[in-house]
DNA sequence: CCCATTCCGTTCGGTAACGTACCGACAAGA
DNA sequence: TCTTGTCGGTACGTTACCGAACGGAATGGG
């Protein structure tokens, strides 16, 4: 499977050159060059382990083409995601706040490269350019609008919509048409039944939206995948939007 | 209704000069005088708005017996609580992290004496003092753990087990056994429909844990209904209490 | 090439919660 | 005192989703 995941890597080799995060590239030039000058490029594939509950914060990962997955975890043991991670942020900044000590599970999600730094090197980068920990906050800010929509849209929305959006969202951080995804994980991560999601999921793909087959999504028709989603997809990439001003 | 708000304050001085909160509680000596000199006292009624979406924070409050919703409204109006602030915490904080403007509707939720501060001058004292800083980011650590359970909550318990969780938390933060709230008021919290909630409360009632009558509540039971709730209550009291350390 | 595994289509009965509605009881103001 | 509004009990049919399960089909490792 590691193999796998580097071969598919590597025959996407020129969209990953276009691929950065969005944090990096509003840095002023001088920031950014000290701190591009520290950060090591990782390949991560699917369902490698970021972040362990009560654990410190070893590292912090700015997607460039993958996504890490936030989750809640129940004491029965069921997972929800609480938040996505991709281009547009960076995993392990809350530690910035306190002691840099993790209180959620955080994993990849959706294979792909990262540029990760020690978070004891992120936090005197942070202390020293005030311009990448004013862009750090800003998007920690953004992050409590996206998770106050998100408790709204957990309990509001249908599962097609959440759905929909899922998908949006992950299409947006990715840039390729098609992703490694089964119905299985997509139920936990929105808290619903695997066979909710098949039945959710055919009926987008009926509609031309999608098409998927063993763990493997493709966005058809993004156009029909904005207007089946809830009206939460555009509040949150708005939440992002308005801090990149 | 205001005139009755303040006879019900004067009524209870004794509860109130007790009355606290956390986060001025914990910091040392000398800040913690500086920051109390330029606090001001109020008493809010029910439903004041404190900001508005899209508005600039006017004042930041720490909450004494009161306590005050955070919620997100959805396009057809509907509204359903993201947070509440009682005296663990302070609201406005998040302002510190970007550019000082509200995201979120916000109002009392609960009637009481709250402190408040203009914006600029926590801004100012939080650039001073750090200790003050500290602590109130450390506080926003906690609000993005207690929004991370919020969802996973939101989704996975039962009604009647949130309604449980809701009332706890609101009894740990009025420092009173009876407080204002109607089921209306509760099932637009919760998310879920008024007849839904009156159905949950008498099972709470039968069950001994709860009184409540016309816009009021009372708990009797603490151990039965922490009995009733979700693990997140102790989960959400959690996250706040490691940051008190 | 075969086999174990993964993935997904589909079904079943069950149920928590929905939207809507009506009504009685109480409270507060005129 | 009467009226008006708020509050909560209750009921109806409806529905989105649940839990559990079975089975076919594609996949990839041995």
């Amino acid at each position: 499977m590691f193999y796998v995941a580097g071969k598919r890597m590597r025959s996407e080799v020129s969209t990953l050159t276009l691929a950065s995060n969005h944090l990096l590239d509003a840095l002023p030039g001088d920031v950014r060059d000290a701190v591009m000058r520290e950060l090591e490029r990782v390949t991560l594939p699917l369902r490698t382990t970021i972040y362990e509950p009560g654990e410190r914060i070893g590292y912090v990962y700015f997607p460039l083409d993958g996504i890490i997955s936030v989750v809640t975890v129940m004491r029965d043991g069921t997972q929800i995601e609480v938040v996505t991670i991709g281009r547009e942020g960076i995993s392990g900044a809350q530690g910035l706040l306190d002691d840099g000590m993790a209180t959620a599970l955080t994993f990849v999600q959706i294979a792909g490269d990262y540029y990760r730094l020690s978070f004891e090197r992120f936090v005197a980068l942070c202390a020293r350019y005030g311009p990448l920990r004013a862009l750090v906050e800003k998007y920690l800010s953004a992050l409590l609008d996206v998770m106050a929509q998100s408790i709204a849209c957990n309990r509001l929305n249908y599962v097609n919509q959440r759905i929909a959006r899922w998908l949006l969202m992950t299409h947006d951080r990715v840039w390729r048409d098609e992703f490694r995804l089964t119905h299985e994980v997509l139920a936990t991560m929105l808290g619903v039944r695997r066979a909710g999601v098949s039945i959710a999921a055919a009926g987008l793909q009926q509609a031309g939206c999608i098409s998927y087959s063993r763990g493997r999504f493709t966005v058809v028709d993004r156009t029909g995948l904005e207007g089946a989603a809830c009206e939460c997809y555009a509040a949150i990439e708005e939440a992002y939007a308005r801090r990149r001003s």
